[in-house]
RNA sequence: GGGCGCAUAGCUCAGUUGGCUAGAGCAUCUCGUUUACACCGAGAGGGUCGGGGGUUCAAGUCCCUCUGCGCCCA
């Protein structure tokens, strides 16, 4: 059936911009990316995105993994599985509550100033358009994600599962509120994880403070980095082996300042000092250790251990106070209430100075936490934050029973050993060495830390009232200190979760968790169901307040693989039905090494916890991280980053995706040069390079034009560091990275090739038999060998995640032997050869396929053509028709056509061509000129066989016997060990130039010779080498020994 | 402090359990515009595989050590 409508003409280049948008309305139009539970029985194959930070647009660490999702994604929809990919967005409380204040303040106002609700909705709001951005970014790149599923941490469907997880968990015990030293953050005033917080090497000091004794025989020197928290010390420690140890433990110190008395205690923990140590702890040590529970993790421990009191002299903004928990300071004491850490520090080093206290003070570097977000000190504060016990075997084991054996065999001690149930065991890691990374941070976890003291974020579904102990639910004997007990009450009966501990000897705190409605209307015991905003405002005229705190990001993220599904009550999102069964456990998750402890460990645990064993994905593919051209990271402050949307606009999206996929090797980092675009020009150029104050090297702030030195620009590090500000005359130049061009290049390819193949198909022939390979010419049988080959590497780097040798395989096979080659090879035959026009069309076809997961566009873009030029079938071939190529089939090449024997007889011919063309490059032959050859019998007998290729790519027009060969002029080369002379290459041969070429071949064989001779003499290699290595090594002599001879007689001829 | 990664051609990277004469892309040089493609074709040059030791018949590959860079966790 001939086509009615011919499809228009390709231009000869491809132009992206032009076709992505049409090809992605045509995916839209068509659904292709909608998964449905309902529907389809196949074999599933499901990614949840790592919902990207709704803070800011996508960089090209999210274009990175993004594109490996969608390759996944796209190759495995292609292989016939029901394929679910679930895009969504991240609230990020911190880091989103962040960028929203600071443009407040660029609008003059502030968060205080408009209150919460105001400012939640304009948190909102920028949520609204930067969510729009990122998916608009996502379809512009090519991502297959089910949009219509689109979800966002804080939406209904995922608000609940957030509510739900927390109340069961509340219930079991799992969440507790506690009293603990937090990683305070003073500038945002909110706690953070241990995660959240990065240390830094300081150059800093260490103080030796001298305390008196309290008898007044003396004193001892403490050592210290922070000599301001002496204000809240409650001892002073030595290590019990210490020679002064004996003496000086139960004597008391008058603290400075402070007047408080304080015990001199013993404790292993204190290191000793030891001037001649390498360990710079000792070598700065003085021995004793102020104690300062209050502001320090380590006598946090210590003050536990020996039931120190807990003084905490510091206010949540990092300053001096005595308003929280400070009830002993002194008049001498109050003069530095309200400094700020670093001027309080400065104060009380000058008074003890000044008191002649001072014993010495020595530079000290060491490391010091840092807000992620704020990069302020941390403050290690005391307050009330709630916990998850993530410690309880029920999280962290399970989080470790879930690894592969294979990958890590041990666990360690006190977790339970693996069983048989779901999930456990079945976690693995690629690349395998990420396995210990996850094993190491459940090792050392501690509690979770999940309140944050920011608005934007889940609010904890948590309301507490203080009553006095004589109004206890329970009798006082069943309730610890600081220790919540589990409380049946009428709270209980209506559907929420009751605790109570005791605060101090008078006071109990009580604590409701209520759960959402949809599950509040499914727990309640009474008959009389209640609502839950009914519930609340019982709870709130009863005395109970909400906790005002949000609960850490995380901890929705660590949901996001059922959240997005609909748990806990999918029947109440009828999108959603069927997800949780079918698409739960994900396939894979694709993300960055430091998520691993960040997100990965507790999706692991949570959706263990709450799915019975069941784990959230059964691989981790852990992806390299991109840094610019000298090994930074890239980063908005160094302006050294790529945005995906230039490229996509300079390269196209495939080209982005291409070069990112082949970058993709498994090793941590990947380097990609960052050079710049002159807005003047359009030229690409490499920037001049500066140091940076911190020690970076970064764009210098003004560059010049490369085409006209009077034209200048801004760097997007000048503009960063606020050095420069982009004008007319001095616009700001983007970023790129001419790594991009070997996809644009790639691409382009692509079309060229296919254009060819469209002018060279007569479309109105249709041949109805399907044609038999093995009776077409030599290089058609050749190239569907080689494509089952290519099919067959594709499929398995795919399978171990190698994304680079997918690229590079498509490289090799549709640049090199699909275009240079084979393209070539049939120019002579293909226009009135249909049989050949089939397999031609048929080629092309895969060679689409196979391309799509990389370059949907593109591909998609060229496939009406392409499936509309066939004009026939192969068998061994098997291409399923498809509208659409994002929908199509993956391509199947019977195992019978990948024949070995005949890419053998290829790579002997394509040698033969190298040989030829370098003599004819050497003697300037032109290309039209056709030359003569004269061979051997067996050269003869392969030439013939492999069907005239040679003479195609060579540019032989004649083959003849060597022994025909009369008195003309010749070129002699060496050729699987026999001498053949070409002919008619052009007047006068340069004899000299043949002379030096045969020489150096000659000199190459002879150390070769020299190399193979000397292996096969020595008895060891003889002994130890695996058999057929050694005949291989006798061949190649043979070889060698051969060219050699034949060189060596052509030479001969030529003296 | 613990762990991990990297160092191979001028640049960016491959190099599967040790076993061919160490490869690719870009860049460089020479030639070429024959209607698929100059975002191209043909050819060429370019590497003592970071330094030093060791194991082995054989090391880019395994072990030790040193140097430099990067990341993660404390």
């Amino acid at each position: 059936m001939a086509q009615v409508n011919r499809l228009p003409e390709l231009p000869p280049a491809y132009n992206p911009s032009e076709t992505e948008t049409v090809v992605s309305a045509a995916w839209k139009q068509h659904n292709v990316f909608h998964a449905d539970a309902n529907e389809s029985e196949d074999p599933t194959y499901s990614i949840v995105i790592p919902p990207p930070n709704v803070t800011a647009a996508l960089h090209l660490g999210h274009a990175l993994n993004n594109t490996l999702q969608d390759v996944l994604i796209r190759f495995h929809r292609m292989k016939g599985k029901s394929t679910l990919w679930m895009p969504g967005t991240d609230h990020a409380g911190i880091a989103t509550q962040t960028v929203v204040e600071k443009r407040l303040l660029t609008q003059g106002t502030s968060r205080l100033e408009i209150g919460r609700e105001e400012f939640l909705k304009v948190t909102q709001d920028w949520k609204d358009e930067y969510e729009e951005i990122i998916i608009n970014q996502l379809i512009s790149m090519g991502a297959s994600c089910d949009f219509d599923r689109t979800r966002f941490t804080m939406d209904e469907m995922c608000a609940t599962a957030v509510r739900h997880a927390f109340f069961i968990l509340f219930q079991d015990g799992l969440i507790y509120r506690g009293k603990r030293l937090v990683n305070w953050d003073p500038v945002t005033r909110t706690a953070l994880a241990d995660d959240e917080v990065e240390m830094e090497e300081i150059e800093g000091h260490m103080w030796y403070l001298k305390y008196p004794l309290e008898d007044g025989s003396g004193h001892v020197t403490v050592a210290t980095t922070r000599p301001e928290t002496m204000l809240g010390d409650t001892a002073v420690a030595i290590n019990p082996k210490d020679a002064r140890a004996e003496e000086l433990v139960g004597k008391t110190i008058r603290l400075p300042i402070v007047d408080r008395i304080i015990p001199i205690i013993a404790d292993d923990f204190v290191i000793m000092e030891d001037e001649e140590s390498d360990d710079p702890k000792a070598k700065f040590a003085s021995g004793l250790l102020k104690v300062t529970p209050a502001h320090d993790p380590n006598d946090w421990d210590i003050g536990i251990r020996h039931d120190l009191d807990v003084i905490n002299v510091l206010g949540p903004d990092g300053s001096i106070s005595d308003e929280h928990g400070w009830d002993d300071i002194s008049p001498s004491a109050r003069q530095f209430v309200g400094l700020s850490r670093e001027e309080a520090r400065a104060a009380i080093v000058d008074w003890f100075d000044s008191q002649d206290l001072l014993a010495e003070v020595r530079q000290y570097t060491h490391s010091v936490g840092h807000s992620y977000r704020s990069h302020a000190p941390i403050e290690p504060w005391l307050s009330d934050q709630w916990y998850v016990a993530v410690t309880d075997d029920k999280l962290r084991g399970s989080a470790l029973r879930a690894q592969r054996p294979d990958q890590v065999p041990d666990l360690p001690g006190g977790v339970s050993e693996r069983s048989s149930l779901s999930g456990d065991g079945e976690l693995a890691f690629y690349p395998n060495r990420y396995a210990r990374t996850y094993y190491s941070w459940h090792d050392g976890i501690r509690d979770w830390c999940i309140s944050r003291q920011l608005w934007w974020g889940h609010q904890i579904p948590v309301w507490s009232r203080i009553s006095n102990i004589a109004n206890s639910p329970i009798p006082l004997d069943e309730i610890d200190l600081d220790q919540a007990t589990p409380v049946e009450s009428d709270w209980v009966s209506l559907g929420a979760a009751h605790v109570i501990r005791r605060i101090n000897e008078s006071e109990i705190e009580e604590a409701i968790c209520v759960p959402p409605e949809t599950t509040l209307q499914r727990m309640h015991t009474v008959n009389t169901p209640i609502s839950e905003t009914e519930l609340i405002d019982i709870l709130e005229k009863d005395g109970f307040t909400r906790d005002p705190d949000v609960l850490d990001t995380w901890f929705s993220s660590a949901l996001w693989p059922m959240s997005t599904m609909g748990w806990p009550w999918p029947e109440d999102f009828p999108e959603a039905i069927g997800l949780l069964e079918k698409y739960n456990p994900t396939s894979v998750l694709s993300t960055a090494r430091e998520i691993i402890t960040l997100w990965v460990s507790r999706m692991v645990m949570f959706n263990r916890y709450f799915l019975d064993g069941q784990l959230p994905f059964r691989d981790v593919f852990i992806h390299a991280m991109v840094q610019d051209g000298h090994g930074q990271k890239m980063s908005k402050s160094l302006g050294n980053g790529v945005d995906p949307r230039d490229i996509i606009f300079t390269h196209g999206a495939d080209a982005m995706r291409f070069t990112l996929v082949q970058m993709t090797t498994d090793t941590q980092d990947v380097r990609m040069p960052v050079d710049m675009i002159c807005p003047h020009s359009g030229e690409a150029f490499t920037p001049e390079f500066i140091n940076s104050p911190s020690g970076a090297i970064v764009a210098a702030p003004e560059q010049t034009s490369p085409t006209d030195p009077s034209k200048k620009m801004v760097s997007a590090y000048g503009v960063a560091a606020g050095i420069v500000n982009p004008t007319e005359q001095m616009p700001l130049a983007r970023n790129s990275s001419g790594k991009f061009d070997l996809g644009r290049n790639f691409a382009n390819k692509l079309w060229n090739a296919t254009r060819f193949a469209l002018k060279r198909t007569d479309h109105s022939v249709l041949i109805e038999e399907p044609i038999d390979i093995t009776s077409r010419p030599f290089a058609d049988q050749w190239i569907v060998a080689r494509l089952a080959e290519t099919i067959s590497r594709l499929e398995q780097a795919m399978e171990n995640y190698q994304f680079n040798v997918y690229a590079d395989t498509l490289y090799d096979f549709v640049w090199h032997d699909v275009c240079d080659r084979y393209l070539e090879i049939i120019k002579p035959s293909i226009d009135k050869d249909p049989e050949q026009q089939v397999v031609l069309t048929c080629l092309l076809d895969s060679v689409l396929r196979i391309m799509h997961p990389v370059c949907p566009f593109i591909t998609e873009a060229l496939w009406p053509h392409v499936t509309q030029a066939r004009c026939g079938e192969a068998t061994g071939i098997a291409l399923k028709h498809s509208e659409l190529l994002a929908s199509a089939t993956w391509p199947e090449v019977d195992a019978t056509l990948n024949s070995s024997e005949t890419m053998e007889l290829f790579d002997r011919s394509a040698l033969l061509v190298n040989l030829v063309r370098s003599v004819r490059a050497e003697q300037n032959v032109k290309p039209r000129q056709l030359i003569t050859l004269y061979v051997p019998e067996q050269i003869q007998k392969l030439l013939s066989i492999t069907g005239g290729l040679v003479e195609v790519l060579a540019g032989i027009g004649q083959i003849q016997p060597l022994s025909e060969h009369s008195n003309e002029i010749t070129s002699p080369l060496t050729f699987e060990g026999s001498e053949i002379l070409l002919a008619g290459l052009i007047d006068t041969v340069d004899l000299q130039a043949q002379r030096d070429r045969l020489a150096k071949l000659i000199s190459e064989k002879s150390k070769q010779i020299e190399g193979f001779e000397s292996r096969l003499s020595n008895p060891g290699y003889l002994n130890n080498a695996k058999e057929e290595l050694i005949d291989e090594t006798k061949l190649l002599l043979e070889n060698a020994k051969a060219d050699l001879a034949a060189a060596q007689a052509s030479l001969e001829k030529l003296k």
